[in-house]
DNA sequence: ATAAAACCGTGTTATAGAGCACAAAGGTAG
DNA sequence: CTACCTTTGTGCTCTATAACACGGTTTTAT
């Protein structure tokens, strides 16, 4: 456990959602029991089954919640962007994690100790609020998640992952290469399809022009096409 | 709309999660903003794409929540059972309904307008503190559900449905009849498989002699084999 | 009572996508 | 540099399950 002295002032930089509702004693709190954490690229944060103990906060970096099913197979279920909190799902409502959560490249990553947040919860509502919005709107992403996944095909299924990478992770300065560098099994395993598969479609889609591939780098050039075969499925 | 007065006293049994952290003032907002509905039987409670108003809460009856896939396909999401609370999450993610409610069989539903729960929320922590676990019960499921219906065979999605059901709804007094009803159709759209496919393996399990079917009556024999078809997929 | 519609059951066919097997290329370690 | 492992790519086979067709039955509506 890496643990730097920060000012209030950086803290409140990284964590800006959760500090802005807060008075000056609760900030107090939240400084004293403030941790920085950093993993390397594929390390795991937390496993399947263990005791969630922290809220954390993605400060840089770039993360996968996933989730191993029948025989092995791996589900990525949601991935984490800069500034996104997570692992507070489960000690919420007092279960064990049912997902694992892993480093997708080099990670820095604050953690508050989830009896804090649950003691700032109780005094301000606002802070509250925060949370049963972000529950809200995962909730959401999860209920439409399972039907794509379920119904559509695999062209719409990988579509779907492409454009929701760029979205999340953005593109570099070509604005048109995604600036997230997946492995063909992430991308399966984003999208529920074997790796074989993923690695076909993907060319397929290159044949078709829809984008370009240089190993890991994609590139979206008719992104109204792939939102097209998203849609339809 | 049908509004019939209440008592203090009878609001306090239909919803006592939400009734009971209330202050007396709170309560009197409550009792003036709520409201009775009654709906037949697959009747529709709202619809994909509406603006959430009001908080539900199931007094009587069972509600499916599903949502319409590629070509029409429907897909239930979950079900809900009495004193359960719903049509909520769109409203505080500031969004429309992502998905629909009907239900099963006829239902009364309480409704209280969002913006007084948004009011009482603000002013009331330990109600805040109960949606978010009620959301984080949820998302955790949702999670678990896109898993099994991704990646677990049809036989083992069946039996997840039918062991959900009786987790769900319970039993009639012979402690093994399902006490929902449902058609064939919605068993496969619970199972995420076509009515054909839930029609066969329903028959399948009942030549195993795993349950036993009249009609839309089913009646669980083998439970542990159930459980073992569900848990390897 | 009778028509119409919805639901249930079964057989047949078609196909999307899983599951290999194997080769080439690229990375990493000694 | 050499050896080894991981990742990518391609072809082939096989199977789970969708899709369709049709006949019987039950429920609902008129």
């Amino acid at each position: 456990m890496v643990k730097k002295e920060l000012t209030e002032t950086e803290i409140a930089e990284c964590i800006p959602d959760l500090w802005q509702p807060l008075t000056p004693e609760q900030r107090a709190l939240l400084v004293k029991n403030f941790t920085i954490q950093r993993y390397k690229k594929n390390e795991i944060i937390y496993c399947e089954g263990e005791t969630p103990m922290h809220l954390m906060c993605l400060l840089s970096g770039k993360v996968k919640i996933f989730k191993e099913g029948v025989g092995g197979r791996s589900q990525i279920i949601r991935v984490i962007k800069d500034q996104e909190y997570f692992a507070y799902r489960a000690y919420f409502a007092e279960e064990n994690f049912v997902t694992a959560a892993a480093a997708f490249e080099p990670c820095t990553i604050c953690l508050i100790p989830m009896p804090i947040i649950m003691q700032l919860l109780r005094e301000n509502n606002e802070l509250a609020i925060f949370f049963i919005r972000q529950l809200s709107i995962d909730l959401g992403v999860s209920d439409e998640r399972t039907v794509s996944l379920t119904q559509k095909h695999i062209r719409g299924r990988l579509a779907e992952s492409l454009l929701f990478l760029k979205e999340t992770y953005g593109v570099e300065e070509d604005q048109s290469t995604l600036s997230i560098y997946l492995s063909r099994e992430d991308l399966a395993n984003l999208s529920n399809m074997t790796t074989s598969n993923a690695i076909r479609t993907l060319s397929n889609f290159a044949t078709e022009k829809l984008i370009t591939i240089d190993g890991r780098k994609i590139k979206i050039i008719e992104e109204d096409k792939l939102k097209k075969i998203s849609k339809i499925g």
